[in-house]
DNA sequence: ACCTGAACACCGTTCAAGT
DNA sequence: ACCTGAACACCGTTCAAGT
């Protein structure tokens, strides 16, 4: 009775913090992010629910754990398309750069709804964020018009995870920073605010119109 | 010892499925979404847990009616601006419609992104999502193009929840069936699909051109 | 008809203890 | 250094029982 747990075969892979972020991602995309318990993350890993606490702090990190994951998928899969600054070729590298994190969220569908839950963002997910932003977020499949980045953290803590990304993304950093600065109850002014939102709102409206006159440039009329 | 709670002031309002879903809405406005707790909600309004159940099936039913809840204020309060079909002031009218929506939104910061885990939908978020859809939907604040309306109920489930709208929403519903009829798999026609994205895309990709090509027409290098 | 107490299975997490 | 068992506070929910 007592040696029939003996027969284990294989010799026991460690944990880590990479395992477990892995693991997390699987399930999440296998199961949905709401069956991501942290005793079925040990269960898939072959270990007790406790032992994950060697390697991150609570459940919280292992939601931002696996939110840098897959910003850092986009990230890397969208700076393989390389994308011309000048002339009227931008649009169509926008496009595929698009059309690539798109893909990449679709294989975790559970992602966007996450980003806007997190209350610290990684270095990787912050460089996606604006990435977004600065391409006309709206168009992205997901949105972050009514996402406060500072939501639930205090300002000053916010400005303190600046500073401290502000090594690896000096100029992104710097711009936030300057934002802050001038307007500090803008949401750290990179996402919404009404004049943002109305921005974008007009594009759209505006693109709308013009197909009204002139029909005959919609896509959609064509075979 | 026994006689110390016998100070009861109020005459003890009775409960109901409203009550409980206005307590929740203001509880989610106040708290976040998180910390509504079956719990939390009874003692708000001076009862015991398990005492709402008898008014509402399950937390499930709570979140349903509460988008529903704010479902309808944002229908009511966008239908009281008109939107006229013809010429080219459609333009002014669906802007002031999607603003008033944003403002009912940013009442209700956790609205979006429970629309997005709802299974089924009542008659109000439907009307409500098709508005946002016909409008474009990318420009509104927040977006379905990475959620699925059958996200986890069955195409029949799915299917029998529109049947039983099509009193209340004939026309619409009758074109949602139609759809789903002619491609059974896009997520039952309304959201995304991948023509669906790239259209909206290319709306907002050829507006930032042209402001790129005329940057005098940016509202944004007006003073 | 409406409400509740006790109980159950399940969370995340702590802490002292094992190797 | 890495892992775990027992325990705690908190969930949603059931069910038999109270008025």
């Amino acid at each position: 009775m007592a040696t029939q747990r003996a027969a284990r075969t294989e010799p026991r892979i460690p944990l880590s913090r990479a395992r477990v972020l892995q693991a997390a991602v699987t399930i999440a995309d296998e199961s949905g992010l709401e069956s991501l318990t942290m005793r079925r993350l040990a269960e898939v890993l072959g270990a007790e629910a406790m032992s994950l606490y060697y390697h991150v702090a609570n459940k919280e990190e292992v939601l931002d754990g696996i939110a840098d994951v897959v910003a850092r998928e986009i990230n890397d899969t969208v700076s393989q398309i390389d994308l011309p600054t000048k002339g009227a070729d931008w649009k169509k590298a926008a496009r595929a750069r698009i059309l690539s994190a798109r893909e990449v969220l679709l294989r975790h569908r559970w992602a966007p709804g996450l980003f806007e839950t997190r209350t610290s963002v990684s270095p990787a997910v912050l460089q996606y964020f604006h990435a977004m932003h600065a391409l006309g977020s709206r168009a992205l499949g997901f949105n972050q018009e009514l996402f406060t980045p500072s939501n639930g953290a205090s300002d000053e803590a916010s400005t303190a995870a600046l500073e401290s990304m502000a090594d690896q993304l000096p100029h992104l950093v710097g711009m936030l920073m300057e934002v802050a600065h001038d307007d500090p109850d803008s949401t750290l002014g990179w996402c919404d605010d009404q004049t943002e939102f109305e921005f974008g709102l007009d594009i759209i409206l505006d693109g709308l119109d013009r197909l009204r006159e002139r029909p005959d440039l919609d896509p959609r009329n064509r075979a």
